[in-house]
DNA sequence: GGTTTGTTCCTAGGACTTCTAGGAATACGG
DNA sequence: CCGTATTCCTAGAAGTCCTAGGAACAAACC
């Protein structure tokens, strides 16, 4: 009988649109390895298990979605930079639920230390925000709020099926522009606190 | 043999607990039962599965929360009221972190808005913002935006283990006070827009 | 070619889950 | 005391993740 042709990319790829059509609380071993005509057990020579695939997943959609911020900022800055960053961020995760709730999941810090898009995710917001003329520990503060922003956005809009996505557009770019404008008067830090980082994640 | 003596309300309660302790995703009716020192099959004869379950958390968690907002922000009026109004949010969401994320599934529209609970969130933060002056349909996207940030800061932080709690609660107020300046000086908008009002949702 | 080696995929099965069907034990109203 | 309702049970189907060990295949060496 011809092999499948398995292959950890294959795997985690099929995983990653199953994800993004299911939900990834629905994803599992079962349901994938039938996708590609096979058994379940079959997927255990290439993946431990599906905690090990959620968190292959996790590192894949940080990298995607840093990639495409970086793509969108890329010689922008201040205002221009940061709708850029913003849309991009809502895109992703518009366009791939299931990936980007990977992309939230906690995993091994060593290994989130590891990845590229983790890594990445922090120095892009950063690099943003010092456009702003922040510096720490306001830069710490000021990403927070941004990263809380668009996550909490995001979130509830990709698992609301609002009725009218017109006006969530617009309620979305009046956000931009209010966090912009607070961005630009940011009440700057009298005393130098200690500028304690967030667990990397995108 | 003597009786556990179930009711709908000692098992959502209890399921409350669990998922407060192991998490929303990993509640589930076998060690539900469990705790009761009963089969799990009994469940059955008093909430109709596992979704319906979560249905009531989701339900009894919106209830709570209100609740708690309600009596936070009771008597106080801006800055204040915004405050009191985040911090109960946020300290809810910290403290019960399977009930808050119960709380922000999608349920059913008609049992949603059977759901003092629901209903009431949506009236605490319009009451809220109209202290600062805000109208349709600047009222809708600041409240969007405060229940983004909120949403997304309680979301990020209650499933990250950060090291330093306590510089968490600086970038917390931090944040707080610089939405309150935001809400001061938001710029209003200049034609009247659809008022669209999202889905229901606390 | 043949043989060896390593991977890929399979079958078989254990432990756990949700959920249904139907029967026994208990509590309660008459 | 006795019928009735409810509560809780056993039994089992279907599905999940995962392990163990074996068979089919591909490639590499003689």
């Amino acid at each position: 009988m011809a092999r499948a042709g398995l292959t950890v990319e294959r795997i985690v790829t099929a995983a990653a649109e199953m994800a993004d059509e299911v939900g990834l609380d629905h994803l599992n071993l079962s349901a994938l390895a039938r996708r590609f005509g096979v058994k379940d057990a079959s997927l255990y020579s290439h993946i431990r298990g599906l905690a090990d695939l959620r968190t292959r997943l996790c590192v894949l959609a940080a990298r995607e979605m840093t990639d495409r911020i970086a793509l969108a900022v890329a010689g922008r800055a201040g205002k221009e930079a940061l709708f850029a960053f913003a849309d991009a961020y809502r895109a992703y995760a518009l366009e791939h639920p299931g990936r980007y709730a990977a992309g939230q999941l906690r995993i091994d810090p060593q290994l989130a230390a590891a990845s590229a898009g983790h890594r990445r995710s922090v120095e892009l917001t950063h690099g943003m925000l010092r456009a702003y003329g922040l510096a720490e520990p306001d830069l710490t503060d000021a990403g927070r709020l941004l990263r809380s922003t668009f996550h909490g956005y995001a979130d509830l809009e990709s698992r609301a099926g609002f009725s009218h996505p017109r006006t969530l557009d617009a309620s979305w770019h009046r956000a931009l522009e209010a966090l912009h404008i607070l961005l630009e008067n940011w009440p700057r830090q009298a005393g130098p606190q200690q500028p304690e980082k967030e667990t990397s994640n995108p």
